[in-house]
DNA sequence: CCTACCGATCGGTAGG
DNA sequence: CCTACCGATCGGTAGG
């Protein structure tokens, strides 16, 4: 391949990412009809044309990050690695590390709600049914592995898991900018995580 | 007071409620930005023009929905009203019959996650000010009367639990239309209400 | 990859 | 409460 058409792809990818990259921050900032193709091109640093040479239409672009910038590439392989002798200790640093991750990062979550809000999860079923498979046997796993679990159904067990990490980023997002927040422990992940784990876990007798 | 105005103050109402009522089907249904104001009047059943002897604006339409639709009203005195001898069956109950309203009747979920989306926040901490006093107490009350719970602090006993109910419905707006949805336990409320029962509530011993 | 343009639709208003 | 209209902006495209 001669260098010039190398760069002109590289050239070409770098483009794109930086297309997805403006369209992720005002996607955040707006949602998705509340973002303009011409702002995601100005953003991005070129004209509102250019675009169209990289994706079909603004759906498209919507749809290529949910893909392209799903977290559980990034979270599989930590949660994976996570230590902890015990039971206990395994499963409550795996919730921390989830959520410190969505947290400081929490353009997913968001990119997540505006598929509920705005299209009503119609990108969701196929998504699910791509990466359902991958996460669930983590969950299959711990079942089958750890004896003092009180919930034996990994599909419940998995539901529970991130149902708590979005529960602890949404009330984190609407408490925020609020009086609440004074009032808000500094622990509150670490009891966050201690209720969940008391509740799938049986008491040591 | 003659009535023919009185006539006239009960039909302005009424078409103030067609509005509100019309603009919350389609908020649900695509969001605030891709809700146009000439859907509303249409499905209103009045000329684009008439919304604006109601409303100044589309903002204000959203916000006078926000505030006159508000599900606490209906939500707190069933919560106060909820029966159960124990601790145990109290905030069990109350749980479920919290999911059960806001599932049936899941429009207010919806617009609180337009709510972040699409405006970031910007009405939440007006709202948080004014409807939080009213929440608070309850769980004040719980803190100090029942002797066996773990969490003592009772904000964040609130936010566990509005967190537990939202968990609970996002996850199930997620699930709904997927192949996930035939793996998941029918009896799941109540494996979900358990798991946080067991999460607050210290073990008999 | 940009310039210049398309028809459609947007939120909102004046006048009656 | 409706009709008719405003300027602005929308997603997208043709042509170079």
């Amino acid at each position: 391949m001669p260098a010039k058409l190398k760069d002109a792809l590289k050239k070409g990818e770098t483009t794109r990412l930086q297309i997805e990259d403006a369209a992720i921050e005002l996607f955040m900032e707006n949602g998705y009809h509340g973002t303009s193709m011409r702002q995601i091109a100005e953003h991005a640093g070129l004209a509102l044309g250019g675009i169209y040479n990289h994706f079909k239409s603004k759906d498209e672009i919507f749809e290529a990050i949910i893909v392209d910038k799903h977290p559980y590439k990034k979270l599989l392989p930590v949660i994976v690695d996570t230590e902890g002798e015990t039971m206990d200790e395994f499963l409550g640093n795996a919730a921390r590390v989830v959520i410190k991750e969505l947290t400081s990062q929490p353009y997913y979550v968001k990119l997540m709600l505006i598929e509920i809000v705005e299209f009503n999860g119609s990108h969701g079923a196929a998504l699910i049914k791509e990466i359902a498979p991958k996460i669930l046997p983590v969950f299959e796993k711990l079942v089958k592995t750890k004896k003092n679990l009180r919930i034996i159904h990994p599909v419940l067990l998995m539901r529970s898991f991130i149902g708590m990490v979005l529960s602890y980023i949404i009330t984190d997002m609407i408490i925020a900018n609020s009086v609440l927040n004074k009032f808000m422990p500094k622990n509150a992940l670490d009891a966050y995580v201690d209720i969940y784990m008391h509740g799938v876990i049986k008491e040591p007798v």
